[in-house]
DNA sequence: AAACCGGGGCA
DNA sequence: TGCCCAGGTTT
């Protein structure tokens, strides 16, 4: 028997669409003022998501900017010794992310000198995976590409599927499908809309002592319906245990309910 | 699909 | 010490 593939879960559009107003809305006042948010220029976005990967933000914004001073455009890195990137990296860690943006810099410049604007020609480059190409598609280029990375797979999985396994390999092909269905139709309003979810995730939708009292889209969250009991008014404390997406009473299957 | 990799901060 | 962070790459 060949084996039935997951359905993809189904996001109705009705429920698609309130769940981006009421994003939206919330991100307009609360968004953080962050440098990579003032510029499209494609090579500062690179930059910034590279840094960014498994890298706080608060950690990211003193390198970002000397980074930058230093290698103002892509020319300039790709002419660079690789000492010199390597020195410019220093303290940031994960140094391989260096390395891998150097050499980008340099196969790009060896070749059209353009960074590409479609996720599958910015995945090709080394360092680049599936979400900092769709980042890059969204934020630089303002195409209208889905992305998930931590905090959009923590915001999704609790929110639209808390029963799919997010760090499995199906579970984040789930989280992928949603997004793209959540889509706005432009991608001048994708590139808010991106910005947004991953706000959520790092302001609100946290992985520890997440903030649902302040939560835009709690009604409607199905990690927060799950849990009742709990009626939690606007500023609420962080839980001491988070809504712990898809536990709806963590049971080895076989022993029901008490 | 799962394993592995790799720095640093903070509870 | 363990978990988390705007993941990617390799097996």
């Amino acid at each position: 028997m060949p084996r039935s593939p997951a359905p993809l879960p189904v996001v109705p559009p009705e429920e698609g669409q309130r769940f981006r107003r009421r994003l939206h809305a919330w991100y307009r006042r609360h968004a953080r003022d962050l440098p990579w948010r003032r510029t499209r220029d494609p090579y500062r976005i690179l930059v910034s998501e590279l840094m960014l990967q498994q890298t706080q933000v608060s950690r990211v914004l003193d390198f970002y900017h000397r980074f930058l001073a230093r290698f103002p455009d892509l020319s300039s890195l790709a002419a660079a010794r690789p000492q010199r990137v390597r020195e410019a990296w220093a303290g940031l860690g994960y140094y391989a992310r260096a390395r891998n943006l150097h050499a980008l810099a340099r196969q790009v410049t060896a070749a059209d000198g353009a960074i590409p604007d479609t996720p599958e020609a910015l995945q090709a480059l080394p360092g680049v995976g599936a979400y900092t190409a769709g980042a890059v598609a969204s934020f630089a280029y303002e195409r209208r590409a889905a992305l998930v990375d931590t905090n959009v797979a923590r915001v999704l999985h609790r929110v639209f599927a808390p029963e799919v396994a997010p760090k499995s390999g199906r579970g984040l092909k789930a989280l992928w499908a949603i997004a793209e269905q959540l889509l706005p139709r432009t991608g001048r309003a994708s590139w808010t809309h991106n910005q947004a979810l991953m706000e959520l995730g790092a302001l609100v939708c946290t992985a520890r002592a997440p903030k649902c009292g302040a939560c835009p889209v709690r009604q409607g969250c199905r990690s927060v319906d799950a849990v009742p009991g709990r009626p939690r008014g606007p500023g609420d404390e962080p839980r001491a245990t988070p809504p712990r997406a898809g536990v709806r009473s963590r049971r080895r299957s076989g022993s029901p309910p008490a």
